[in-house]
DNA sequence: ACCGTAACGGACGCACCCGTCCGTTTGGCT
DNA sequence: AGCCAAACGGACGGGTGCGTCCGTTACGGT
């Protein structure tokens, strides 16, 4: 009596849980995370049931499809605090962020949005910030970086950058790209001028929950 | 035989009529235009049939809602063109289009999303769009905005502008104005610097159409 | 005070989406 | 080749939101 061995997966098994996790970044990415289960499953070939199998609710297939670009998120956080030149690293940090977001909708959805279990993005949320404000102080003290940026500006101009998502899908990534320019613009120090300090920011700018009731 | 005259206008439904704007203008104010029509109903005190009767459809409810928000927005337009000092315009009008924006998330929402038929809010963003070029040639001119901008950055901040919308109620006014300066600071020439102009934007940063299908 | 008609609102139909059940198919081991 | 369990997917239940129908209420003119 060979006892069933749990480990042999069936291969067709496989097989679609690998189309899904492909079929849930093309939809998720591109239309965001607002996009119905049934298209991510119609877009895989596979039922309704075989994807609920998988993956027993949206948000864990959520957190699977977006394995990779949390990846890539700690990278740049990585390299950004490597960095020798800390301004260096603090602008290509936020561009990172910004081109990581603006090529998943559905990755900027996960990242910006407090969902209340799945802490797997607060968690890489929380750490950017950290990595951020470790950074803005170094290079605050470089004098590249305006005295008067706070972390919560962070959270302030990615949750923007959120909105600069709604574009249409042909000008996204440019407008991603010219907004991140044009925020490392507005966060340089200016040389002289007594440039009025902004008004303060939201304190503790914490996110609203989760749209994705299910 | 007196000729019922359909211009007398019961009292109850006139009074019904401006209890459910002024429930419109609360609900989809804190809410966003995603705030269902019940709400607003229960808001108001009426039933949905009430409300349907003095409004056929929710866009019809969201164009009349935001009638004052618009003329304010015009009211914006026009003093920022016969500002004798065009930098100074070009910036109040983007303080008070974000603060018009931030008072209302409804009026946000129908004024960056182009639904196809009700022009009335495209109408006003093109009227503002106009009205910002027109003065940022001229405060390019004084040398007060930098050189690089072109139009399409306000639409690409005004979109910005409604991610920030997503931030908790009582963050979301100081979220707003913050953002505004910094757009304001991002906008401003810088004195000599060869500051590396930004790629260049979305050509005609066109609109995605409304989530609103009804 | 009475009555006709306009206005009201509860209940309904329709569409969409999440997650589940169960009869059917199929992979893979003997 | 045959068998069995694992995997599949069509169909279902539950919930929500938009817009409508029709029996009931109440305004306001006589």
């Amino acid at each position: 009596m060979t006892a069933r061995l749990p480990h042999t997966v069936r291969s067709d098994a496989r097989d679609n849980q690998a189309r899904i996790l492909d079929a849930a970044r093309a939809v998720f990415g591109e239309e965001g995370l607002s996009a119905p289960m049934r298209e991510v499953a119609r877009h895989a070939g596979v039922g309704p049931a075989t994807l609920y199998r998988h993956f027993p609710t949206k948000r864990a297939l959520i957190v699977e499809t977006f394995a990779e670009q949390r990846r890539a998120c700690h990278a740049a956080v990585r390299d950004a605090l490597a960095d020798s030149d800390p301004w260096h690293g603090f602008t290509c940090l936020i561009e990172r962020i910004c081109e990581l977001h603006a090529n998943s909708r559905g990755f900027a959805d996960a990242f910006m949005t407090a969902f209340p279990e799945a802490m797997d993005f607060t968690a890489d949320r929380e750490r950017t910030l950290r990595a951020v404000a470790e950074l803005a102080r170094r290079a605050q003290k470089t004098g590249q970086l305006r005295p008067s940026f706070v972390i919560d500006d962070l959270m302030l101009m990615l949750m923007a950058h959120r909105g600069v998502q709604d574009a249409p899908r042909t000008a996204r990534l440019t407008a991603s790209r010219r907004f991140a320019a044009y925020v490392i613009e507005a966060f340089r120090a200016v040389p002289e001028t007594g440039a009025p300090a902004p008004l303060p920011p939201a304190p503790h700018l914490q996110l609203a929950h989760s749209p994705i009731t299910s």
